[in-house]
DNA sequence: ATTATATTTGCATATTTGCACAAATATGTA
DNA sequence: TACATATTTGTGCAAATATGCAAATATAAT
């Protein structure tokens, strides 16, 4: 596990600890469809532009999955991506343990 | 899944998603038993205050338990706890999505 | 008692982050 | 074309955060 891997996942976490962009995770969990923008400005009690920079981040961590259509975008949330990353992460912390080390 | 709920799971991602701090974890992820400060510093090329402060985080979000034990403090990783919270957030991500919902 | 070691805390600072508002951009519709 | 809708981007601000250093605290060892 070396320093960039460890940075990556961070990365992951970061973008998901945030209660906003948590919120909208959990808001597209719920959706069977892709949402757009708007749809989901609806759970959050923040301004559009707000949203759409959450939704940017989420994005580039793959944790979303961006549609353009139109005018609108549509969002997805990517379930096995962020659930594997997830699992895998608990995984180690539940089973890694060197005898060697004290 | 209510406003509180999310902010808890945020709060705990976001304890997790720092580089420092997830090194932190993953260092303690090797030992077999609880390491003090000291030990720790070796895997941050921070201050020992700075340690000191990231310890402080993960311990009060129940990431690590802490021991008083003389003149030095030995943390453990809440191997379950941590574990248990990730794989429950992972299963929400990957199977909550109501039919009705569009 | 003095000294050494481990850890925390106060303080200053640099950086990041979340937010609102207005303006810009993109695209669909009348 | 003109207008409406959806979304992004620029800007500025306030709050939060990460960090280092020095000082304080706690406790073990000599």
């Amino acid at each position: 596990m070396n320093n960039t891997d460890i940075q990556q996942i961070a990365n992951l976490l970061k973008a998901l600890g945030e209660f906003n962009r948590l919120s909208l995770v959990y808001q597209l969990c719920q959706c069977k469809t892709p949402q757009n923008a708007m749809c989901l400005c609806t759970c959050c009690s923040v301004d559009a532009s707000v949203v759409s920079r959450h939704l940017k981040v989420l994005t580039q961590e793959g944790i979303l999955h961006l549609q353009k259509r139109g005018r609108e975008r549509t969002y997805a949330l990517n379930r096995e991506y962020v659930a594997s990353r997830l699992r895998n992460l608990a995984d180690k912390i539940e089973n890694t343990q060197q005898p060697s080390k004290s």
